[in-house]
DNA sequence: GTTAGTGCAAACGGTTTGCAACGTA
DNA sequence: TACGTTGCAAACCGTTTGCACTAAC
């Protein structure tokens, strides 16, 4: 009788592990498939769900809720740190570091034990390249 | 030929806004659908996202996609402020002001333009209340 | 009376799950 | 061989939509 169920390596799970080590940037669900599918072309969706659900247990990834993309991944153990959202390019960009002090925003009485910070805009690239196009865009959440 | 489709005041979009104007809070779908059918008891599910989304179209309300909590919604134009969700009683709360400089935490080339704050923790209520219910963090009913 | 708004049920998109076939150990 | 993993399809959950009925004007 086994006490403990063994992991086995395959192809896909190597496949999307491989897909956050080479890159430091939050993927959706779409993304990962699409790259995963380069490798292995008969990818499946749930499969995917069901390694990156396995990853964020293992707490090799984690998940972001992000506001106007959704359900975000990203690789864990790399420190605490915001995120950028170009809505040029639709991409996310870590930012490093933390300007915000928790104590700043808390009320007395509130006890803050974690905090989110996303920040959206225009990226470098999107900023250089082409200005003509920040103006054409459809967004759902416009700027506070 | 009617150029402008004339809007009707009816029990059920009354009854959804003044939810919010009694409520300096955000809230979920069920907890509106809730508080709703105090008032209206057949109140429909759809018919609260059709006057959710009317609102929020017309400026009235905003919506919010919460890390933890999923799609909030409040009350517009009550100025920039962050949100404080207490994991013991599940509530968010709004943290007034704001403590982050965009430029603080944007890198050279990047134009930030909005930006949201997502803080969590216990909130001053459940931290003076009881403290061992802290580790219990199934309540339905949080105090007002 | 006209037609916007409602309730209901079905549709929808993103995510999870049951199951038979597959493939790693 | 044994059983963890996969692909597929169906289930699931939050949200939207089509439709007949209701009610505001």
């Amino acid at each position: 009788m086994r006490l403990k169920s063994m992991k086995r390596r395959t192809l896909q799970k190597e496949t999307i592990k491989q897909i956050f080590q080479q890159l430091d940037q939050p993927l959706g669900i779409e993304q990962i498939l699409c790259k995963g599918r380069e490798k292995v072309p008969a990818l499946n969706r749930a499969t995917v769900y069901r390694n990156i659900r396995l990853y964020v247990e293992e707490g090799l990834l984690l998940k972001i809720n992000h506001p106007a993309l959704g359900t975000l991944y990203e690789r864990a153990g790399r420190g605490h740190h915001h995120h950028f959202y170009c809505r040029i390019c639709d991409q996310v960009f870590e930012l490093p570091g933390c300007a915000l002090k928790e104590t700043n925003v808390t009320p007395k009485g509130f006890f803050a034990e974690s905090h989110e910070v996303f920040v959206s805009g225009v990226c470098s690239s999107c900023s250089t390249r082409d200005f003509s196009s920040i103006t054409n865009t459809d967004h759902e959440n416009p700027p506070a």
